[in-house]
RNA sequence: GGCGACGUCGCCAAGUGGUAAGGCAGAGGUCUGCAAAACCUUUAUCAUGGGUUCGAAUCCCAUCGUCGCCUCCA
């Protein structure tokens, strides 16, 4: 069975099939880097990372790039109100973006291109569709002409007639067309700038992005991704330069993220709605986020709520649950038993990529998890060993792997503070032994109070790190 | 005003024609000195109103509601 994948240009989940067999090329649209980045922006670099990591797992050999949008009249705004240079400032936030991302376990990209290292094939481009017919000069800016593009508005679902009608346009008279974008902006004093046939200036907004994979990838890639508040202008836009340039089709398969709700209102910088990946991180671990990710679609709106979030923290430890060690003192279970478990670790594997070939269905992923972390846990109860639990185990890791969670719990055996837990537990199993409940309990008590949950069985107690 | 997405149990949600996955929370139970964990049992007819069909949460139309885009935005 083929992975599916929805197709934003065809509103249809549609059978992946590469330009090339076996490789994937796969661009997504990074941040403007001109503050620090927040939820919403881990969001969709999480999205993009699952979709990454699965088609990985899948067999594909991923090329995957994030560009950085490291000028632009933010940056440059943000700059000036410090007084600071530009380059230096967007530099900062590239720097606290790039350490986001491993915070919250997202894989490296194979390249980040940036804007501003692309100028050359971003003047190219444009001397190319100013050739062609579909760029014309103006003081210095220099503007892509909509209506030579028969096909824009395809991806948006949009016609030219449509967006006149009722939208805020400015009336710049030297437009030809009211929906002309700049693809090349003539420099004002004080702004960064670089020489071009057009005179002084700086590159449009859309134009790098559609640069960045000319020169890095091809004039054709494979998935092309983003936050589904790009399709229109950005994606858009892209899709004219680059197809009205090359002839060819450029992205085969647009994938959109939904945003992410913040007080029933998209999370967003420039609002200021908005917490930061820093901010989150500091109450929450990555897995929190990524688990929330996972369990709701990418497609939709993702509501963010300290409920959700705290409902994801449980689920979490469920999950974490099925990699707790044997039981104190077994003596290993049924044939039976371990065949049903042996069962339920084919039926997950089955059940996990019969989800995640649907195009990327996170929650059904994690339903295949939940269902082998009861059998484990059914098993575990009667009364199997380590050994006879490991590969089911195995696989819980395997799969949340593929998924990016690290279900990593602080495991007994890693701290120097072992001998001594070990120990009050050891003191208070013979307390335990004398019933002496209130000496016992108080030590239960004061070990949570650390951090340290005491489980008792009739075979004995076990001791964990909560989280 | 235009375009698009969505509305499934208290909460998060999967499911796109054949009588509703999973998680959280809740209730009852097993185990336990108590507790915790784990396990077992249990909780919905799918916004509303029409229509198509032998049969619809799933297709069509209308209504209501929410969100996004149309300006920078993941």
């Amino acid at each position: 069975m083929a992975v599916k994948i929805y197709n934003t240009l065809t509103r249809k989940k549609e059978d992946l099939q590469t330009l090339e067999p076996g490789k994937i090329k796969i661009y997504v649209c990074g941040p403007t880097v001109y503050s620090k980045a927040h939820v919403g922006h881990a969001m969709s670099a999480m999205v993009f990372d699952i979709l990454r990591r699965y088609l990985e797992y899948r067999g594909y050999d991923v090329r995957y790039l994030m560009n950085f949008t490291d000028v632009d009249d933010k940056i440059i705004q943000r700059a000036n109100e410090r007084g600071v240079d530009p380059f230096e400032l967007a530099e900062g936030y590239i720097r606290d973006y790039e350490q986001n991302l491993a915070d919250l376990n997202i894989k490296p990209a194979s390249f980040n291109p940036r804007a501003t290292q692309e100028i050359g094939q971003i003047i190219e481009m444009i001397e190319g569709l100013i050739e062609k017919g579909y760029a014309y000069p103006v003081d210095g800016d220099v503007y892509f002409r909509v209506e030579k593009d028969d096909d824009y508005g395809r991806l948006s679902g949009r016609k030219l007639d449509d967006m006149q009608a009722g939208a805020r346009i400015d009336v710049d008279t030297r437009k030809e067309h009211p929906m002309d974008f700049a693809l090349w902006k003539a420099a004002r004093p004080g702004e960064p700038e670089w020489e071009s046939p057009w005179g002084k200036g700086r590159p449009g907004w859309h134009i790098e992005c559609s640069a960045m994979n000319l020169h890095h990838i091809g004039e054709q890639i494979d998935i092309h991704g983003g936050g589904n508040d790009l399709i229109f202008p950005h994606h858009e836009n892209e899709i004219a330069q680059t197809e009205s340039l090359t002839g060819k089709p450029f992205a085969t398969y647009w994938v959109h993220n939904g945003m992410l709700q913040l007080g029933g209102e998209k999370m967003s910088k420039s609002t200021g709605n908005l917490i930061t990946i820093e901010d989150f991180l500091a109450d929450y671990s990555a897995d929190v986020l990524r688990f929330t990710v996972l369990n709701s679609g990418y497609r939709s709106p993702l509501t963010f709520t300290k409920e959700v979030l705290a409902q994801s923290q449980k689920g979490l430890e469920r999950l974490a649950s099925g990699l707790r060690p044997a039981l104190p003192g077994v003596k290993g279970a049924s044939l039976e038993v371990l065949d049903t478990l042996a069962k339920a670790v084919e039926t997950a594997q089955e059940n996990f990529v019969n989800a995640m070939d649907d195009d990327f269905n996170g929650s059904g992923a994690l339903a295949s998890l939940f269902d082998l972390v009861r059998v484990i846990n059914q098993t575990r109860s009667s009364g199997a060993t380590d050994e006879e639990l490991s590969a089911a185990q195995d696989k819980v890791r395997e799969l949340s792997g593929v998924l990016g969670l690290m279900l990593v719990t602080e495991e007994a055996g890693t701290s120097k503070a072992d001998a001594f837990i070990d120990m009050l537990v050891s003191l208070r199993s013979s307390l335990r032994q004398d019933k002496q409940w209130a000496y016992s309990d108080r030590i239960r008590d004061e070990l949570l109070a650390l951090g340290v949950i005491l489980e008792d069985s009739k075979d004995g107690t076990t001791w964990r790190w909560g989280s």
